[in-house]
DNA sequence: GCCAACGTTGGC
DNA sequence: GCCAACGTTGGC
């Protein structure tokens, strides 16, 4: 499949971001007795459990170079939908693994090109799994220090919208509602980065997407 | 464990 | 193409 994150030969994007006020209730044991007390065998990754309020929903905001993945590629993939492979940021593996899960609101972001914008709404359908591309020694995304005790994480979206036009970068800035927008500070390269339900709101509003 | 060197992201 | 910001690596 197609990689979205990723120029050239890496993969993608990196950001700070806020933290999440997320309950986990399954405790994850990367670090097991039972990888200890079994050196050669590389113990295998689970997706955590995590407790959200109840009909809680999150949003995201995803980079993709439109010359890798652009939106209209997410509209034309089978099913709207595809992988998002390629993320090789702890912070977005974190994200990817632990926060996101379906249903969730994803912003699409192209990055790179003449405009920076966010060109459309989609939609988690398969949260995180292991991201194979990594394992692939053939795959552009490759990464020869993944373990598969703690692999990148991938999910799927689907294409919900596009926006009526794109949201600049430019143009957001002059938001006032977004003024804390993680896409907006200084140094934001985070390929994953968390929306605050304002924000998604204030967005779609401004994009004219009624999901 | 510090931190300099290096590589990448991504706006401009 | 420039370069600031950030992440990673590796020497010590």
């Amino acid at each position: 499949m197609v990689a979205k994150n990723a120029k050239r030969a890496a993969p993608k994007k990196t950001k700070p971001a806020p933290k999440p006020q997320v309950r986990v209730t399954g405790a994850r044991k990367d670090k097991s007795s039972a990888a200890s007390q079994n050196p050669g065998a590389e113990k295998k990754w689970t997706l955590p459990a995590i407790t959200r309020r109840e009909g809680e929903r999150r949003y995201w905001l995803m980079k993709s170079e439109p010359e890798m993945f652009s939106y209209e590629d997410l509209e034309n993939a089978p099913n709207r939908t595809t992988h998002w492979d390629g993320v090789r940021n702890n912070q977005a593996r974190i994200y990817l693994r632990d926060q996101i899960r379906v249903g969730d609101g994803v912003l699409y972001y192209h990055s790179g090109g003449e405009e920076p914008a966010i060109v459309g709404v989609a939609r988690v359908v398969r949260e995180g799994y292991r991201d194979w591309t990594a394992f692939d020694a053939t795959h552009e995304h490759y990464d020869p220090k993944a373990k598969e005790s703690n692999p990148w994480i991938m999910v799927d979206i689907q294409a919900v919208s596009p926006t009526a036009k794109p949201l600049s970068l430019a143009s957001l800035r002059g938001v006032r509602a977004l003024g804390a927008m993680v896409l907006l500070q200084k140094g934001s390269r985070l390929s994953v980065q968390p929306v605050t339900s304002d924000e998604w709101k204030t967005i779609l509003a401004l994009g004219g997407v009624a999901e």
